[in-house]
DNA sequence: CCCCTATCCTGAGGGC
DNA sequence: TGCCCTCAGGATAGGG
C-alpha cells in the first residue's frame, strides 16, 4: 500500500543506486498493467541514456535522463520497485526488469495485483496524464496552497476522509496516513467537509504533514509487502496510533 | 457538476 | 489441514 511517504522512501533509497547509471535492455512481462507499455519509445529515447535524477510527486515516481522522455511508475496497491543483482531469482509477478550498464545490477518492478503502472512518457504526457491531476503535495505545500485545499474541503459535501483520499485535492495521502491524520486532529472521518470549521481543517492539514514526515523518517509503513528501493521493510507501522488497531486500547 | 458504486487483480487471513 | 469466502484501498469509468 504505497502512499506518498512510501514513494518518497523508495525514491530516497533508489537514488544512490540509480543516479549516474546507464539504462540498459528492458524486459516487460506479457501481463497488462493499467496502460499499454511503449517499448519502442523506450528503446529509441531512453536506452543508453544516463539517469540524471529521480523525482516524485504524491504517489507518482519517475526517472529523468536529460531528454524529453521519462520512465514513470505508479505502484497502485501492491507495486514494489527496487534494484537487485541481475542474477537474483526473479520473483513471481515481476513485470519489468531494466538492466543497468554497470555493477551487474538491475531495476525490477513487481506487482501481484497489477493495479500499478509503468509508463514511457514525454514530459507533456507525464504532466497531462499524471501531474496535472494532482493537488498540492503535503511534503512541500505553501501556506497559500494549504488555504486553497481548506477552501475545497469546506465547499464539499463529501465525508472528510474521502476528500483526504482524493489526489486532485491534495496528493500522496492514502488510507494509512488519512486515518492517522484524522486521529491527530480529532476529526470523525464521516463528518462532511462542509461541516468542519476552517480552524480544525487547518489543524488537520498540519497533522497530514506531520504524519507523512514521520512516515518518511521511519522508512515507510510495512504491513504486507511494502519494501523500499533497496528491498528493506519500513518501520512506521510501529508508530501508528489508529490504523489497523481497531478493538485495541486507544493510545 | 458532484458524488457514489462497481471494477480491476492477487494473496492474506478467518471460519468451518 | 484445506477449502471457500471476504477484504485489503490504488484509480477511474459510468450511473444517478
Amino acid at each position: 500500500m504505497p502512499e506518498g511517504p512510501e514513494i518518497a522512501s523508495i525514491k530516497a533509497t533508489l537514488q544512490p543506486a540509480l543516479e549516474g547509471q546507464i539504462l540498459g535492455a528492458l524486459w516487460r512481462s506479457a501481463f497488462a498493467l493499467r496502460s499499454p507499455f511503449n517499448q519502442k519509445l523506450y528503446r529509441e529515447e531512453l536506452e543508453g541514456k544516463r539517469i540524471e535524477s529521480l523525482k516524485c510527486k504524491g504517489k507518482v515516481l519517475w526517472l529523468e535522463c536529460g531528454v524529453d522522455v521519462v520512465l514513470a511508475f505508479r505502484l497502485g496497491m501492491s507495486g514494489r520497485l527496487s534494484t537487485v543483482d541481475d542474477d537474483e531469482t526473479v520473483q513471481k509477478h515481476t513485470h519489468l526488469r531494466v538492466k543497468l550498464k554497470d555493477r551487474n545490477r538491475e531495476l525490477r518492478y513487481v506487482d501481484p495485483r497489477r493495479f500499478g503502472d509503468v509508463c514511457v512518457w514525454t514530459k507533456d504526457e507525464l504532466a497531462a496524464n499524471a501531474l496535472a491531476k494532482l493537488g498540492p503535495d503535503p511534503f512541500s505545500w505553501t501556506a497559500e496552497e494549504m488555504q486553497q485545499v481548506i477552501d475545497k474541503m469546506t465547499s464539499s459535501a463529501r465525508p472528510i476522509k474521502a476528500i483526504l483520499l482524493d489526489q486532485a485535492v491534495l496528493c500522496g495521502v492514502g488510507n494509512i496516513y488519512a486515518c492517522e491524520a484524522m486521529f491527530e486532529a480529532s476529526i470523525n472521518p464521516q463528518n462532511l467537509g462542509s461541516e468542519i470549521d476552517k480552524r480544525r481543517l487547518s489543524l488537520l492539514l498540519e497533522s497530514v504533514t506531520q504524519v507523512m514526515r514521520q512516515g518518511l523518517q521511519n522508512g515507510g509503513t510495512t504491513f504486507l509487502s511494502y519494501v523500499d528501493g533497496a528491498g528493506n521493510r519500513g518501520a512506521n507501522q510501529n508508530a501508528l496510533k489508529v490504523f489497523r488497531r481497531e478493538g485495541e486500547p486507544c493510545l
